[in-house]
DNA sequence: GATAAATAACTGACTGGTCAGTTATTAACT
DNA sequence: AGTTAATAACTGACCAGTCAGTTATTTATC
């Protein structure tokens, strides 16, 4: 040991990063197993590190929860907020980017599982949900709400109870995410292609929310 | 104490309605706080025995957890079937028994947290799950197809792909179920009323199945 | 109809394993 | 040296599942 042998070149511990890829291994196996049967060591271990190096990191197991959809899902909005303005004159349009873009951008990919994590355990843990609703489903429902209200001033769409439809329109996407983390991982379902069902779903809501009887796109 | 008292009314034991009793009381426990996080002491007080009585009549807790759902849904399915057939010529008509018979059958009563019970724990319990499927989900899918394929063939409703539709129009029902078990109770909710909601949809739905561009119900 | 024997329903203390959270120790770097 | 990052062994609470023992109810016997 003349000088400092090259130990450290393969083992590159001590990042910063360190946060990030803990709270990602908490997200895929809060999503994969819940929250509750979730174990720390788990979570470490896909990080590769160990549990009191977690510990380092954050307070609790709660706290990791709240840290999970802080820095996955927050940064999503923001992002999906800037898409939209891009297609500021067309509601109909701008409908489509926001139902296909949520998909693309958060449904489909590995956050597509928090819905079934936040409904799961928003009773158990209160904070956290009513963190998630505040910065997250009020913020998206005030987006959708603020297209659907000006499809109807350009009298694209027929007038509504937007803050009902808002929800009503979030239904069928969300329900698509809970599924393919739910019923279609454990049971063999017939599958189910999720670019037709959004084809068939956006379909049908722009029949539903036409405003001339034979109106036209 | 000449003959034998009345003591046997208030003790009342002994009875055979007791795995009833503990499902009852199960299934409100796993509605409110899921299933891994409901312990089987409190399943047991809350049905007013203990936890040793609670294994006479079950195997394990996932057995209690299959019970609970056998019990609880399963009968609900052919209730359901025989309200149908009382509408069976008018499609629209018989969409909308399904659809506000569902919330009002199953939906709106303690059953309505079972959809969140089901998607929160389907990984953890495939068994229960597939029982679900097959039980459940499949033929209530089933039973909503006929009703959508009799009304394109009555030329009420335009022709879509009847297997996804069943699945987009079943999401709003689920998401009031599933929005009313986790996020309304533990946030102060602005409230949502079920019955504005469920009309304001089926408007919605009526508007983008019909048939003919200025068809009338 | 009483008394005793047998059985069915129930209990709650106990066990064994699990896991969130802690701490004493070691390694890495300056 | 001292400081920081990380670990692995540890603790203590918790809980599903068990079982030896208790209490209620029925059946048998006189």
């Amino acid at each position: 040991m003349t000088e400092q042998v090259k130990k450290k070149a393969p083992v590159r511990r001590r990042k910063e990063a360190r946060p990030q890829e803990l709270t990602a291994a908490a997200l895929s196996l809060f999503v994969e197993k819940g929250f509750a049967a979730t174990r720390l060591d788990e979570v470490a271990a896909r990080a590769g590190v160990s549990k009191g190096t977690l510990y380092l990191y954050f307070d609790s197991k709660e706290a990791l929860f709240l840290a999970v959809i802080r820095e996955g899902i927050v940064p999503i909005i923001d992002e999906g907020r800037k898409l939209l303005v891009a297609h500021a004159d067309d509601p109909v349009r701008m409908l489509r980017e926001y139902l296909f873009g949520w998909w693309s951008l958060f449904g489909a990919t590995e956050l597509g599982g928090v819905p079934k994590l936040m409904t799961s355990e928003a009773q158990n843990f209160p904070e956290v949900a009513q963190y998630y609703l505040r910065e997250v489903i009020q913020p998206g429902k005030a987006l959708m709400q603020a297209v659907l209200d000006r499809g109807v001033a350009k009298g694209v769409f027929r007038p509504t109870d937007s803050a009902l439809v808002t929800h009503i329109l979030m239904a069928p996407l969300l329900h698509l995410a809970l599924w393919r983390h739910s019923f279609a991982v454990c049971c063999q379902v017939p599958d189910m292609d999720p670019q037709a069902y959004l084809e068939t779903y956006f379909d049908l809501v722009l029949k539903g929310l036409a405003a001339a009887p034979e109106g036209g796109v």
